[in-house]
DNA sequence: GTCTTGACCTAATCGGTGTAGGCAAGATAC
DNA sequence: GTATCTTGCCTACACCGATTAGGTCAAGAC
């Protein structure tokens, strides 16, 4: 599974990985790989989940340490790099397999997010509001660049400033993160 | 090709899309469409250019009336009323098939947006990052929320919501947008 | 009236997934 | 130590969808 992952990354997307590149890879006839997975399908919900699990680790990774806006700011940055490094898994976890494993991963996942916005006062109403916003632009973004469709080489930095200007906007927005928000506008000056 | 843009809608995405319906959607053998077109490929080109007409059409037409952060809301509104009804057109015109005659409509789509900003005194490049984040935004949250990954049934209002903190967050970041600015902040007290 | 053209057809190829059934070697039971 | 079970692979094959080759037929051009 692990190889169908790398294959993947390879290929740029899941969408893309074919079971007899795969099995071509492993050294094997294509029809022998179903002595251990089901099917393709089957193959790529696998990929989902250790995106999933990866996604997991690093964003936990990414927010120790940091707290508030800087938590934030380093998971999403972690996002992209997850993404740009693993293209084919980023792909996998974004997309719908959606059976009842995936949600439960992609629930630790979502833990993650509400830990670090609990943490500073933020109800879970709100942070599911904060966390819909963040999700859909570093999704957003990645997925154009990952297309190719940003053209300049200072992507990082507009990424970055992107997100920043998000952050200082759902800060503004959002009771509760007070002292976040000053501590962002001060660094920020 | 019409009647494929319609098909893909139907099926949700450009990627399910095959001939095979297609064909039979038209009461013909599929190898009769080779008549017509040259591949699925050029198919699903097709319903991207599709798509970026459309959507220089809805966006200067959202954008009419309005001006500064009240035109660009509509326009994410329209962008997001378009992929909710067009699926299928939405994800072509978003995916990569990358040839000269689509590059040059995606160019006139983008030339709305750089209008609206323009108007109001934003420079070329600032406009470039501004533009990104804003298709970020609207592209994430489009596709997770077409992917049916956010829950609620008030998707409509996040949307709102969120569009308004990131234009409140640009305005604040970019010079020249001071009126507007101003006036987004009046409206919002 | 023949010729061209266009829209359609059938037959067949190709690449990819998935199924059926067999074979060999190591693990295990007795 | 032999019988059996299991595991992992194989070949052969069915199936599906895209695509190609080549033929038919009718309507309009000359």
């Amino acid at each position: 599974m692990h190889a169908a992952a790398d294959l993947a990354d390879e290929r740029g997307t899941v969408d893309n990985l074919q079971l007899v590149e795969l099995a071509e890879r492993l050294s094997v006839r294509t029809p022998s790989l179903y002595a251990h997975v089901e099917s393709l399908e089957d193959v790529r919900r696998g990929i989902a989940l250790i995106a999933l699990a990866d996604m997991r680790e690093i964003l936990s990774h990414a927010a120790s340490g940091h707290s508030g806006a800087d938590a934030l700011l380093a998971m999403a940055r972690a996002i992209r790099s997850y993404a740009r490094e693993h293209p084919g898994r980023y792909s996998a976890g974004a997309a719908p397999p959606r059976d009842k494993d995936w949600h439960e991963v992609q629930r630790t996942v979502r833990a993650v997010f509400v830990t670090v916005l609990a943490r500073h006062g933020l109800s879970d109403d709100d942070a599911t509001e904060f966390i819909r916003a963040l999700r859909a632009a570093i999704h957003g973004f990645v997925t154009l660049e990952l297309q190719g469709d940003f053209g300049g080489p200072d992507r990082a930095a507009s990424f970055d400033r992107i997100m920043r200007i998000l952050l200082k906007g759902l800060l503004d927005e959002f009771p509760g993160l007070a002292a976040e928000r000053r501590r962002l506008r001060a660094a920020s000056t």
